[in-house]
DNA sequence: CTTTTTAACTGATAAAAATCATTTCTTGTA
DNA sequence: TACAAGAAATGATTTTTATCAGTTAAAAAG
């Protein structure tokens, strides 16, 4: 039913609405439990941002005073290892919020967001949705529903991370990809990550990551073109990912 | 100030506390938030359980029913992989809440919950949880923080996991159990695992697990006694675990 | 108290992955 | 358009880790 709502309104142009209660993206997340007062007072309040490809929304240690809801573009969420490697944990993209926990818990960010492209997010101040958390029983349960299937897939990764080689790994990740952010009209997954941002989904050397790539791709699982990738055999590519 | 509490009353035996209002367990946990009323309310509708050494509270891919407060002992969340081994995920101990994740989202379990000693647990029907959800928005708040805070643990381990070695792995473990567990009045860790259980926390084999166990022993920066491990030196167990 | 079973350990070897070195390809810029 | 800088790719080598095989020690069963 969400899905006849987006599908709707497309030639909207997203980034020119000022008024939560137009906007399409809360429909996708916990916003939509918010009431239309409630929603008004956030546009009021909210702040529209844009950031360009390989900016960084927040670094790891320092303090949030609000929540980013995306609307447009993608991100990712990674760590910073005592051996100067970063480690994704997790992509965003339009509908998700970044920043919950941290103004939730009351505490600094634990994961540095940097943009993988132009990505437009709604900045909304704590208080807001703090009071909207203690206003609106709907509202929070609807969060904590977001938080217990963000722990489910932490978890799950981190299973999957530590049984699995980093063939298979690479394998399961690109499947995630192209089940997140879809294909383009070429059939590419509409992500462009650097090699490198490979390796550190996978937890691994960038070289291993490109050799695996290219193996792949001379298997004909795969088919690179620059930063592009399109998944030629899923079926095989779930076979390796689950060790066959 | 929960300390005082706690230090009080240790010459109660908890396990045949029958009343939520009276039991200690709760200042540890998000219950603390109840009023006398639902707590009241949970009394007469809980069942304490105990599970010996080695008995499945629940199997990944269940439906339970409501969530289970340990009282005492301990247990491992842990996930089977496709290749038969087993992940270990996390520890609970007295304090901590299992099964909430599913009740909240209404889900099966995507654990599997194993006693690794004599563990106590009262056992409290969904329909009770869920009615304090809604009802006490102070419960609902708490019951947040601690999906919030586990989401935070799961992300950390997760990129632990992913960039370290086997040998930083296990120096990070160690340590971990020991401050999860603390040292009993002979030094040792307070948990009891098999080698095998060592090998599922660090994602490795179990030969693997012996051998650098072997090594810190040798290096005498840890004694170990049958299942027993003490630590000798953490401050030279944090520095492998930083890989210095 | 033995026997049986299971877990812990050790060595040898194979496989996987990291590292180092170098080349080729892209991309942005003058 | 050419050039420099960075990213991607590839080969050679080393290190790490898994697997296999076998021994020893500990725990459970009779």
């Amino acid at each position: 039913m969400i899905f006849v709502i987006f599908v709707i309104p497309l030639y909207y142009n997203i980034s020119t609405m000022g008024k939560c209660n137009q906007c399409i993206i809360r429909h996708f997340n916990s916003f939509k439990s918010l009431t239309t007062q409630e929603l008004t007072c956030i546009s009021d309040s909210k702040t529209e941002l844009t950031f360009k490809k390989g900016q960084v929304v927040f670094t790891e240690g320092s303090t949030i005073n609000g929540v980013f809801c995306v609307k447009t573009g993608k991100c990712k969420l990674s760590k910073l290892n005592s051996n100067g490697k970063e480690q994704i944990v997790r992509f965003m993209k339009g509908g998700d919020v970044l920043g919950y926990r941290s103004v939730i818990v009351n505490e600094p960010v634990t994961l540095t967001v940097t943009a993988l492209d132009e990505m437009k997010a709604c900045f909304i101040p704590k208080s807001d949705i703090m009071e909207a958390l203690e206003q609106n029983p709907k509202f929070i349960m609807d969060m904590m529903k977001t938080a217990c299937t963000d722990l489910k897939d932490a978890n799950m990764t981190l299973s999957k991370m530590a049984q699995k080689t980093v063939k298979q790994r690479l394998a399961d990740s690109l499947l995630f990809l192209e089940e997140t952010f879809s294909t383009n009209n070429e059939g590419y997954i509409d992500i462009q990550l650097s090699r490198e941002e490979i390796s550190s989904i996978i937890g691994t050397a960038t070289e291993s990551a490109i050799r695996l790539l290219s193996e792949l791709k001379k298997e004909k699982i795969i088919n690179l073109k620059g930063k592009n990738i399109q998944i030629l055999n899923s079926s095989k590519l779930r076979n390796i990912s689950e060790g066959f």
